[in-house]
RNA sequence: GGAGAGAUGGCUGAGUGGUCGAAAGCGCUCCCCUGCUAAGGGAGUAUAGGUUGAUAGCCUAUCCAGGGUUCGAAUCCCUGUCUCUCCGCCA
């Protein structure tokens, strides 16, 4: 949510600003809910003052006994009058509530100009996509070896966009994992935390998805409002919902493994081969909470660390300034991490990392007190995948794959396979 | 699932219709005293919104949340959420 006191004062700026993720601030709109606002409030509090010294009069005429009738009588019609006014100041609200609720984040200065991902700004590349001296394989056909990695069976036990590994794949899928959990939890001093995988809508509106985006989650039946979560980003932001925590404890570092689930509504016929677009997937993701003046600096890191996983997977990838079109809702600015898959013969994202500065933050009231002055001020939070395991484990079968069918085991994760350095060997 | 209890400021904990945003204690901050890692005295110490040149004032809201009763609600009524205790069940 944007400052709405940003909204008041530099709402054109605003709406400029805002063009760069394609977004129409509708300026009049915003201007006159804002004047209803403003005086609907103003009266609403006018009478509230009146009510309170009227009642306040009453209860001293009655405490030394005098005949209080003439005083009820001039209050007689406060109540309708301010039940009235009340009505009209929750309506406007409400509507002003749910307009700002809508407004995407500003996005910085720095990003790119742009409408789609083909816009998006190279910022480095690391490593070498290898050449091959024979027919590359994609995953799906690698994990069909043995039934390894089955959608056929996927679908049957579920629906489509789906998948059951087994055997070495599903280990190296948890090895991955654990990896990643380690390099964050030892090398990068994150805390590792474990959550609810299935969040309420207040956690959703904290971290934007919803009101707007509600038909890219899985919503559970039932009497309670209660969503299977798209991202750990969702559980662990709201960790700090509603919370003030003091200067020392900054920054947080939250390192988190979960399941996501996302409904992929919109997507039809994108990416239907493969892992690479599933209802059901895993990752460890990296969440930050610090003082804004880290923010910036942090969200660098944050990317690095994400990037220290692949390096050390010793996987090809590039890193990518988002443009504004291409930038989600709730980010002032993200890069994206794009490994290198030769059975797709280009580079596809397997890490999001973005800073929302104060915007996920006063959604959700997550503050901290500055030291300083003392006073509460709203955190500024990041995040990032750090990186996508399913992704991350068609990255190695893809990469490391040999003439044979058999796939070479990163190095880094030989002891986490109990030893073992390729897989498919046997089969 | 059954039965009961509860939810008040950073913490403990008073407060059952009227100057209660809320006693007291603890903690914390500042000042005084004290020649010392003790004690004492004083002042202060929530958040949000509005108004304003203003981190000054003033106004409004907030005692789990949402409704209701009332001129007036932390206090009464209803609903919900959460916590605790006992029983049952259970990975």
């Amino acid at each position: 949510m944007l400052d709405p006191k940003l909204l008041r004062t530099e709402l054109d700026d605003v709406a400029v600003r805002l063009q760069k993720k394609y977004f129409n601030l509708d300026v009049s709109q915003v201007e006159a809910l804002e004047a209803e606002r403003k005086s609907a409030q103003m009266a609403v509090e006018v009478l509230q003052a009146e009510r309170n010294k009227q009642s306040k009069m009453i209860g001293q005429a009655k405490a030394q006994g005098e005949d209080v009738a003439p005083l009820l009588a001039q209050v007689a019609d406060l109540g309708a009058r301010l039940a009235e006014q009340k009505t009209q100041f929750e309506s406007v609200s409400e509507q002003f509530q749910s307009l700002v609720l809508a407004i995407p984040n500003i996005p910085d200065a720095s990003v790119p100009v742009g409408k789609t991902e083909d816009d998006n700004v190279e910022i480095r590349r690391w490593g070498e996509p290898g050449s091959f001296d024979f027919p590359v394989l994609d995953h799906v056909a690698l994990g069909e070896q043995g039934h390894s990695m089955d959608f056929e069976v996927a679908a049957k036990v579920t629906g489509s966009r789906f998948v059951t590994l087994r055997g070495e794949l599903a280990q190296l899928h948890r090895a991955l994992t654990q990896f990643m959990l380690d390099l964050h939890v030892n090398e990068h001093g994150y805390e590792e935390v474990y959550v609810p995988y299935i969040v309420n809508s207040e956690s959703l509106r904290g971290t934007g998805q919803l009101p707007k985006f509600g038909e890219d989650l899985f919503k559970l039946e039932g009497e309670k409002d209660f969503y299977l979560i798209p991202t750990a980003e969702v559980p662990v932001t709201n960790l700090l919902r509603d919370v003030i925590v003091s200067e020392d404890q900054l920054p947080l570092q939250f390192v988190c493994h979960t399941p996501c689930f996302r409904s992929e509504a919109g997507s039809y016929g994108r990416d239907t081969r493969g892992m690479i677009r599933q209802h059901q997937f895993e990752k460890v993701e990296l969440v930050q909470l610090l003082r804004p003046e880290d923010s910036a600096q942090a969200h660098e890191a944050l990317t690095h660390h994400a990037e220290v996983v692949l390096q050390k997977l010793e996987l090809p990838y590039r890193v990518v300034n988002l443009c504004g079109g291409d930038l989600g809702f709730a980010s002032a600015m993200t890069y994206d991490l794009e490994v290198w898959l030769p059975g797709q013969d280009a580079y596809r994202e397997i890490s999001s990392c973005s800073n929302y500065l104060d915007f996920q933050a006063r959604r959700m009231q997550a503050r901290w007190r500055n030291s300083r002055t003392g006073k509460p001020e709203l955190l500024h939070s990041l995040n990032g995948s750090g990186v996508a395991v399913g992704r991350a484990l068609i990255a190695v079968m893809e990469n490391y794959q040999q003439r044979d069918g058999s796939i070479a085991i990163p190095a880094v994760l030989h002891s986490y396979m109990g030893g073992k350095a390729v897989l498919f060997r046997d089969v």
